[in-house]
DNA sequence: GGGCCAAGTCAACAGTTGTTTACCTCACAC
DNA sequence: GTGTGAGGTAAACAACTGTTGACTTGGCCC
């Protein structure tokens, strides 16, 4: 039942499960996705995930991956001054396109140690990459106290992220990326 | 296989089952936990859940249900310039015992339209309670901008709680109450 | 002390899940 | 054209899940 005008493309169908599957992942969690919604959702057979991911441990690592890269392409190097913009920008998920942010996914557990260590990499490598932006290196002496408030900054963030998406909050899971600038300088200003 | 010393009691078990639930599913998810774990874990027949709770969604609205109590009850008129130390302390999860944060639990979802209204009512009076301490009325000219700042607080607080307990993210996840106060306290004076 | 009912147990059910296996079929090289 | 291999499909599997109904057991009242 292959669609017709699209060619056989083992690439393209891959991405398309890849896209679907961080989609769901990223609303419904890990456990509570089904390998048959996504291999729906991507209009292709359940059986290709296996072929092309293992298992459905594999695909959820894969888009941790997936995600991880594009939480650093947002985040590559920015000034202090327009971390609050570009936070505002990611948890409103205009960044990624029609995809609900990053940072919902990359809380998502499936229980499986590999999959935790993609996770707490990315987590970790974003919010060192925060605290640097203010002065922060690993062998300062209270070194630890800004990264803690650096990982604070990265909660906000994260806590945006899910309650706009976990529940309809009002006026929060409405609120537009110029709203949410102003709250995130003030907090950003305040931490770093 | 009554367990000897523990005499029948309808009423303990029920809270026996409503812990091991509590704990189950603010740490694993809805979708991941399993009845059979909740019964082992309160060293109790499955079918004791749906007696007491109906089913396992019955049992979930009673998780939601008594996490919003003790949240309702610990933010219970805090004067602004304790708020930070008590969300310091709610997050270390210090407030409800050896149990996580309410605040994870609330964040759960098991897709049940029910759930999702206890959950949402919860978080918004927490939200609207905070944003009272700010001088937040409902009927004030720029309600939702300050309402919204108010949530921004609660999502820093989500976020740390979600940080703390998904993740190993140092040094967010070992710190203590003492040392989340003063970049809350931050957090709070800016926002609010 | 014997009945009685709530408290707790057990086994089986029907549906769902991730995964595998054998099979089909399209596009292209020759 | 025809064979060939990669891309895609279908059906079945075994394990697991929530739920149910018939059953047993313990403690209290008369």
């Amino acid at each position: 039942m292959t669609v017709k005008g699209r060619p056989r493309d083992a690439a393209k169908t891959r991405q398309t499960l890849l896209a679907a599957a961080r989609r769901r992942f990223a609303e419904d969690g890990y456990a509570a996705t089904t390998v048959r919604d996504i291999a729906d959702d991507a209009g292709v057979n359940v059986a290709l995930i296996n072929r092309y991911f293992s298992s459905k441990e594999g695909l959820f690592e894969a888009c941790l991956r997936a995600a991880g890269d594009d939480l650093r392409r947002t985040g590559g190097d920015v000034p202090l001054e327009r971390v609050a913009e570009v936070i505002a920008q990611q948890v409103t998920g205009l960044a990624g396109g029609a995809l609900p942010s990053e940072l919902v996914l990359l809380l998502r557990s499936s229980g499986d140690e590999k999959a935790d260590q993609i996770r707490i990499a990315t987590l970790r490598s974003s919010s060192e990459r925060l605290a640097a932006l203010a002065g922060w290196r690993p062998d300062h002496p209270e070194a630890d106290e800004l990264l803690l408030r650096a990982q604070v900054v990265l909660a906000t963030a994260v806590g945006i992220s899910v309650l706009r998406s976990m529940t309809r909050l009002e006026p929060l899971a409405s609120s537009s990326e110029q709203d949410l600038t102003g709250p995130m300088r003030d907090v950003v200003r305040s931490l770093l």
